[in-house]
DNA sequence: AATGAATGAGGCTTCATTCAT
DNA sequence: CATGAATGAAGCCTCATTCAT
């Protein structure tokens, strides 16, 4: 704070990765040159492979930064008090945190990519595996899910759970531009939790006001 | 050589849109050539050109046939007999024709592109627009609404269930060896159709035990 | 001739190999860049790789242009009245024709690639091998051959008259330039020839004045 | 620290040299980057430009090594008893010191880059004229000149004898698997060896038989 | 003396697009 | 209508060289 060095530890790796995130969110994987990638981060393209081997290996450092960023946010929701608490963490984090339009974008990309990459697509499942095994297990050990009216297991609960919060982001590069972002959030999130309600009905009152 | 009644050339724009189809499930958008796409379709590059302006317009012409697909299962649909039935058919079309993962795949990518092509967007945009449109319908006036246990509106059922069937969708490209195309897709379907039960569940089984 | 049609056939291959082989022989094969080719041609770049996998197998196939040439004199050489006349040829077409500063320039890069280009080895190799295993037999089936002072088998006999062919062919890219092409080119055959005399000697006159 | 006396650093120009050799055996001159020199060498990119002003200044530098290592090897030939020893001396320096493979390949690549790098030809030059002198001197005094069966000039025997060594070094580089180093060099030396007594043949054999 | 991060020009290659035939 | 040779801009990546530390 006092210290006057300009830069303590200017984390190279970050900083591309972060100009990196930004340019894969605005163009694409494949419409991003590593010239954007440099432009965006304010260094020259060379430096940019004494981080990364290639191209790829950016994009796959990006999933892998993806895949940690989820696990943290596995982590937050394990400690929250209530089912529905945890999958509010959940889908929040995963869908609004930043722009949501840039996640999104970025993550749809992703999926994308992982359908002919054979290194993304190792990723995107493995850390696809964990959270949902994750959340299986936060499901079946919830008081909530004992007097459901359903007859889905905790595994298809945790698999329409998240196919409702990966539908949704996907539409959500659609942008429809006629509400804010939080507004377009708002209304997602209200569908998403009278969902989680009539699947972890309680007798008592509703969670949320 | 006189004789220009009858169709003298084949339906070349289908014949390369068919041939584009299959290269960009292969490798996505920006990853197919426009030689692939000649290749595919048997043709000479050049050809192309004389029935779209560009790369560009054949992927835009995609999304349009991509759109009147969709609006053809609209359409069989509403012929269905009963509400689930005709979730049944959309869903299915939606993800199960052809190879599911190269519809998984091109959709995704088409997605992504909708996320930076304002062309393409506007043309998803209007597709999804449209079958929402005609799914909330189906909703409002089916009988099955009446008595539901929940406080969603059509509207809001509708994009609950599209963003269910859209997420499993994504999923779909990370294909998960460990099962067959139809078995997976099976495993969708069941879940799926318990929440179709749940959302608009008839009959029998009083909502509290 | 007659033919008022400016290039008839322009065998692209040909064209680009000829400007490759002026710029391998001016610079050498790494230090030639396609766009050096290109321009020596008087093409675009991208054209080179209509007719090239890349710029190895532009290098390969000049491998295989030298190597047909080479075994034409071969021919030619066998077509010889005496054994000392078919060396001459050889001697001559190695190392005489075009400027041999090119040819020598060019040579001494191909063996120098040999050592590190597996391909290129092979290529060299074989050529290699098909001249000299021609030379041999020439010299074993010639009536010079039996009255010989030396014990040098044939295969030896070759390998020492090609030795020294290749070794002049290596000192002429220094290019002494005390003297002018022919006036160096008379100079070194004239040592061969005396070489070979000595090697072939016949009790008769010299063959050649 | 403020001893300056001692060599303080270790001979960094000839380290860096020895790497560059390695290097430039293994991959050529132009397919050699500093980096590799560096790694190979153990030090810092940086460092090497402290000693060489750059690249080029390198390659000419190891011209000079193996310049001065040559002209050792003159001293030790012109000590020899023999006209016939003093040559093997030679032959045997010029070739067979390290391992072959390695230097052939590197005089290959020094003969290449003098056709184009006038400042290694000129040293290549330098050498080449220094060591024919002092073996066409070597010859012109030898006793075993005298009585030749043959009409060639000590210089003209030079010639020849040095285009045999440099022929059957151009050939090493294609490394003919088909025998170790050892045997393919002990191969080249019976051959050289029946061309020096067939060119200085001394005590017996009358030369027509 | 020594390091290695940083630069940016330049090399190889691909590809959308055009056009003569 | 159809071809495919041709172009050239642009993308990925390497590497000689410099310079702050």
């Amino acid at each position: 704070m006092s210290d006057s060095r300009i830069e303590p530890a200017p984390d190279r790796r970050e900083q591309i990765l972060n100009a990196a995130m930004i340019c894969f969110a605005r163009r694409g994987f494949h419409q991003t040159s590593m010239h954007h990638i440099s432009g965006e981060a304010g260094i020259s393209v060379g430096l940019i492979y004494r981080y990364f081997e290639n191209k790829d290996a950016v994009i796959s450092a990006m999933a892998d930064n993806h895949k940690s960023e989820i696990q943290q946010v596995l982590e937050r929701a394990r400690g929250a008090e209530t089912l529905l608490a945890a999958l509010e963490i959940l889908f929040t984090a995963h869908c609004c945190e930043n722009e949501p339009q840039v996640t999104a974008a970025f993550v749809v990309d992703l999926f994308a990519e992982a359908s002919r990459n054979p290194r993304v697509a190792e990723l995107v499942r493995d850390v696809t595996k964990t959270v949902m095994d994750g959340v299986t297990d936060l499901i079946a050990r919830a008081t909530e899910s004992k007097n459901a009216t359903h007859d889905l297991t905790p595994r298809q609960l945790t698999e329409l759970i998240f196919a409702v919060s990966d539908g949704m982001l996907m539409r959500e590069v659609l942008n429809v531009s006629t509400a804010t972002d939080s507004e377009r959030r708002e209304r997602q999130l209200e569908v998403a939790r009278r969902l989680w309600r009539l699947l972890f009905k309680s007798e008592s009152a509703p969670v949320y006001a």
